[in-house]
DNA sequence: AAAGTTTTCCAAAGCGCTTTGATAAACCAA
DNA sequence: TTGGTTTATCAAAGCGCTTTGGAAAACTTT
């Protein structure tokens, strides 16, 4: 059944109808009765594809995710983040639309969404230090929420980013207040932002504390479980190897674990862990007692947010760009103590 | 640029513009070049809402996922399904929504996909073992591809699934072998039709080999680290502890290492672990020596799969459904070896 | 009762594309 | 040259909706 249909039946104007469903004034609430019940009745539901045609507005967002051939794989933040942002964006009508897009070429892959015109905005995952797309969709004029933020770029835009800086940093002052001194740094790849500002905030927690840092304690790379285990083994078998780590995710800290186990190191005692945990939905960290001591910020909420901000720019354009950073909290766990004499 | 304007600028009209671009015959050659560079050099790309209007095709392509309010979570799986399914749906140039579906509001959902629309076939993922939505869209006239099966289902569907049944059968066998006669099994939620079939396969086994069934052995949940590590404690506890575990996934079998861990057993010597790999992208089993024997059975490759047959059916309505089974295969890792006398 | 307002509805145009049915141009055979 | 084909192009209708610019109907006011 569609409008002309339902409007014949009802002997109405398809304008009137329209106007009943869409709640404009011109219509008296006896007719949007009539009309209501009747589209309910009929199931009626209006096609998006001749509503957006008309409107101009596609009633869709876009969720870009950047992926690398080489390792092929969407990071694991991205079904939580949809899952929070999805609330938001259902509620006001609007669909998902999932980009996967192979790195180089994002340029061109912007250019057609634009085109097509088949999304009002667009989520923007996993920014790089310096990420073109920020630009780029400045210059498409399409409205786009980063999750996350580029250090390099300087032209306002909107994001929504977990702090960080902070986090790492006072995950860093807390190993080194239990007398850590050598502490290893498992990061993400370090041309991520985010890695990048986690990297910083451990640096600065070391120079505060006049400790020298040691590149030998600090490896960045895609965050595996694999990536923390042959790391943390090939740290713990130098001739001073660190007395804790400090790692990016908390796949990452189930390997460094596993490396602990194969060196027979008990995790709290021989070797202390932090991890940044991002709170995801079927990989806790633990249940009442936290496994690892971990900074933790969840990232369900921060698809929450995002999703809010887009809608409120699509709704209003005009608006100056919108920042909000969620500062992690740090909760204690089992995998930390003093560091051993 | 629309197609009138790129019309206008060559002095042609939008029938033989519209022509030259979709590959019709009946343009000159000389003229389709001439139409095609000047598409380029504009930077033209159809307005996918008008297009898919004029021709009833959504060129897109919907993911249904179920989400229970309970445990919002999505499964890890779905991103990696994206992944190997993406490249075919952008190939064909198709666009992927995806819907989040809450439990229960699944008829609604679907009939407002259907009339909305914006997409001309669905990936049905996490199908229970009686799935309701199989029938519902047969009766929409929706083309689909389930990811799984549903066992309670009888009319037939297009369906891309794993031998689950096979693969904890072979998993299971391969313990008794070893002498295992006390085999845990830490399953996905029971009515989720995989760990369904998983189960079977099992008690199959078992059978087979004339032993008895203990339900004390047999637990299912959402498969978390956390639900690994709580229920192989408790069977561990038991006056008569497993000698094997069964997992349903990788995250599960981490926390079953840590039960064993927090029991002080060795893994692979004390207690034996098989758990299913999805091999999912940033959660390997191991590196080149697994750290878990495991059947193993890539979930990208089912979303490659899946893909195609869904736009096969999207293109072909009239052909009758298509099914195709994956088996797993079993490799060997460090977890498993014969049982302790 | 006439004139002015407000309310309620409608016809028709337009969104950007595809596709049908028609026409003009070019080619061919007789 | 004529009539018949094929080729190359076009005008216009239509996809299902919104929205503009009226107009008729129902109230008010004088």
């Amino acid at each position: 059944m569609n409008l002309k249909e339902l409007a014949e039946h009802l002997n109405l104007s398809q304008t009137t109808v329209s106007r009943a469903l869409n709640g404009y004034p011109e219509v008296k609430e006896a007719t949007r009765l009539r009309v209501e019940a009747a589209a309910r009745a009929n199931n009626y539901t209006p096609n998006v594809r001749a509503k957006s045609l008309a409107t101009g507005r596609a009633m869709s967002v876009g969720h870009v995710i950047p992926l690398s051939k080489k390792h092929e794989m969407v990071n694991p933040v991205f079904g939580d983040f949809i899952t929070g942002a999805s609330e938001s964006f259902l509620a006001a009508g609007y669909d998902l639309m999932l980009s996967l897009v192979e790195d180089g070429k994002e340029e061109e892959h912007y250019r057609t969404i634009k085109a097509r015109g088949n999304v009002d905005g667009i989520i923007v995952h996993g920014p790089k230090m310096h990420d073109s797309r920020i630009e780029l969709l400045h210059e498409l004029e399409l409205p786009f929420v980063v999750h996350g933020r580029a250090t390099d770029v300087t032209t306002p835009y909107s994001w929504i980013d977990m702090n960080n800086f902070r986090a790492f940093c006072r995950a860093t002052e807390f190993l080194i207040t239990l007398g850590h001194k050598r502490i290893g740094l498992i990061n993400g790849l370090e041309f991520m932002d985010f890695a990048h500002r986690r990297k910083l905030g451990y640096l600065t927690a070391l120079e505060t504390a006049g400790i020298k840092p040691n590149n030998d304690y600090i490896v960045g790379g895609e965050m595996t479980e694999e990536l923390g285990h042959t790391s943390a083994l090939k740290m713990l078998d130098l001739p001073e190897p660190p007395t804790a780590f400090l790692t990016s995710s908390l796949v990452v800290a189930l390997g460094v674990r596993r490396a602990l186990q194969d060196r027979n190191l008990m995790m709290g005692r021989d070797v202390s862990i932090i991890t940044h945990d991002d709170d995801l939905g079927y990989l806790r960290n633990g249940g009442d007692v936290p496994i690892f001591t971990a900074t933790r910020s969840s990232v369900r909420e921060a698809g929450r947010l995002g999703a809010d901000m887009l809608l409120d720019m699509i709704a209003n354009p005009s608006d100056t760009p919108k920042q909000h950073l969620l500062e992690a909290e740090m909760i204690l766990g089992g995998s930390t103590g003093p560091a051993p004499t």
